[in-house]
DNA sequence: TTGTAGGCGTTATCAA
DNA sequence: TTGATAACGCCTACAA
């Protein structure tokens, strides 16, 4: 399969009979050209199967139509349905996408994403690794303003930066809401590693939610898991030996739930009716659990469209008026639906 | 946050009062550089904060360090999985990826994924797009020389094109033998889509598997699905509607088997005792369900990972030795995880 | 070991 | 409307 060498478009103005720049604006129309040109120009691209060089143009232009997205867990449900949001849209406003996973979303040392990311000249750059620990120490000023626009996904408000968020803790709200107003007296809760941003907001949710019920919402009504299935298992165990009488549990996330479903099974609590049981995120498969689960609708998808929008206007406006200089933060609202399980 | 205006070699080669040619030299390390001219360098260019714009080193080497993915159906744990793979061993090579995603996999339509990908000049392809009824016509060796070195997943074999999968039929096979060797005799089959080549192969594995035992495979043993838990549900019905008589059941993957086993419950029948079920995928959640499924290990992240092997030394052969001239193909092999549903 | 000059493929500028 | 020319930022001969 020998390559055919490059196709230029001075080949392509040589065998129409043109200048390289009539090339160019007959195939960009970033300025007229006449009828005849076009055509014979159009008819030597074609047949030379000229296609024209990205970076080249993009060297000159000083933009690369190209976004850098950062992300970590791919394997994992939500990341990858935010991905798959952020491509939607940034096809529609035709940017391509520069992908860099994270390996250890939790570790600071983000530097050499940074500078691979940089130095490509990406127009725009998506944050999507989660917030953990001090994973976002890196973000200051004088390390910005050698960034091109940047929005960072799933953390908390900062001053001077761009972000976009689920509001996890209105999720939690309404998960929890649910569980008191059919009568659910002891909610429990199985969380997110303490690290995660977005397990501490789930998890101030349930508080404020039981507060205002009245409610308790104490230490032992609380198990920490890692996201994983096996963990939400060991939870429930947890909290059962501590607290025997719980009769709700708000789950942090799907696939803990999962795990509870399980324990509770073996240790012969039904569901809903010893134990009711809220998830969070809305996997596919959680329509299919035994019982199927009740859970919170995590809008991942409009996440990574809403974050491509965002930038959008930030480069739009970076080099025509000053727009989008205070910097904003956005937050996208989860839904609710109700299965089996509660 | 004023963007700082480029800085450039010729930025750097003032400061440290060389010449930018040795600028370059001291930072790729092309060339040798005495110690005093590279340390003066280096103190230039991170006082500066010089990041090299890959787009013009790309231009004239005529190498971007970019490998181009064309993928589809991120949300499902096996193409995610995939990337991930890939992404893990493009990063230990120094590559970047640029991806595409496709909206509709069956669909014929790729061009413009193509040419945004060329245009951008990566080095190298991967189209992990899974072949579904005609969609991989447009390979033609004339379109084909007009692009890099491609490697194609999930698809059949063909001459001339580079091929790397996942042994699907061996995997049913696997699947189909455990539960023959168990003592099973009416093995029913849930297909996935038959426009899709990897669920012919499944579905040609418990075909092979069943003949070889002397057991029948007929057509109202096979019921198809569209991949969901939804049609998995479905097709139990159908399936025991038509054959009350089976005892086992392979389905081709783990979110029917979802399906099958809520099914299953519903309709009163025991899993394992009445019916046996083994899935094909292993996504993380298959241990949790109730009964925990028993399952085909699919090795994806392997599969990217061996994929982005395969094109770099195909993109090194290239120019090099006229190495990897002979298309090739690779498949990877599949495990068997036994857990209580089978 | 270092510097100079030229060019990678494209677009922008300016003059025709 | 068109064409020559000069960049964009970098690397690689080649010369010193």
């Amino acid at each position: 399969m020998p390559r055919t060498p490059n196709v230029t478009v001075r080949d392509v103005a040589r065998r129409a009979g043109v200048s390289p720049s009539t090339v160019s604006n007959a195939l960009t129309g970033e300025r007229p050209v006449s009828e005849a040109a076009r055509r014979r120009v159009e008819q030597a691209a074609k047949a030379l199967g000229y296609s024209p060089n990205m970076l080249a143009r993009g060297l000159v232009r000083r933009r690369s139509h190209t976004l850098g997205v950062v992300t970590s867990g791919l394997q994992l449900f939500g990341p990858s349905s935010t991905l798959a949001g952020i491509e939607r849209q940034a096809n529609e406003y035709k940017y391509s996408l520069l992908l860099n996973l994270i390996p250890r979303p939790g570790d600071g040392d983000v530097m050499a994403s940074l500078s691979a990311v940089v130095a490509r000249q990406v127009d725009g750059l998506i944050w999507a690794v989660p917030e953990i620990s001090a994973n976002r120490a890196w973000i200051t000023p004088q390390l910005l303003s050698r960034l091109p626009p940047v929005v960072f996904l799933s953390m908390r408000r900062r001053p001077r930066v761009h972000v976009v968020a689920i509001d996890n803790r209105s999720g939690a709200r309404l998960a929890v809401h649910h569980l008191v107003a059919r009568g659910r007296r002891r909610v429990a809760h199985v969380a997110g590693p303490t690290e995660w941003w977005e397990a501490r907001e789930r998890r101030q949710g349930w508080v404020e939610t039981l507060r205002r019920a009245g409610l308790p919402a104490s230490e032992t009504l609380v198990a920490a898991g890692d996201w994983s299935p096996a963990s939400g298992e060991h939870a429930l165990r947890d909290l059962l030996a501590r607290r025997p009488d719980i009769d709700a549990l708000f789950v942090a996330n799907d696939q803990m739930a999962l795990g509870v479903l399980r324990a509770a099974q073996q240790l012969g609590r039904r569901v809903p009716d010893d134990l009711a049981v809220v998830g969070f995120d809305s996997i596919p498969e959680s329509a299919y659990f035994s019982p199927s689960l009740t859970t919170v609708v995590n809008p991942m998808g409009e996440l990574g469209r809403f974050a491509v929008r965002t930038l959008h206007a930030l480069i739009e406006g970076a080099n025509g008026t000053p727009a989008g200089d205070a910097a904003h933060a956005a937050a996208l609202t989860p839904t609710l639906v109700v299965r089996e399980s509660a």
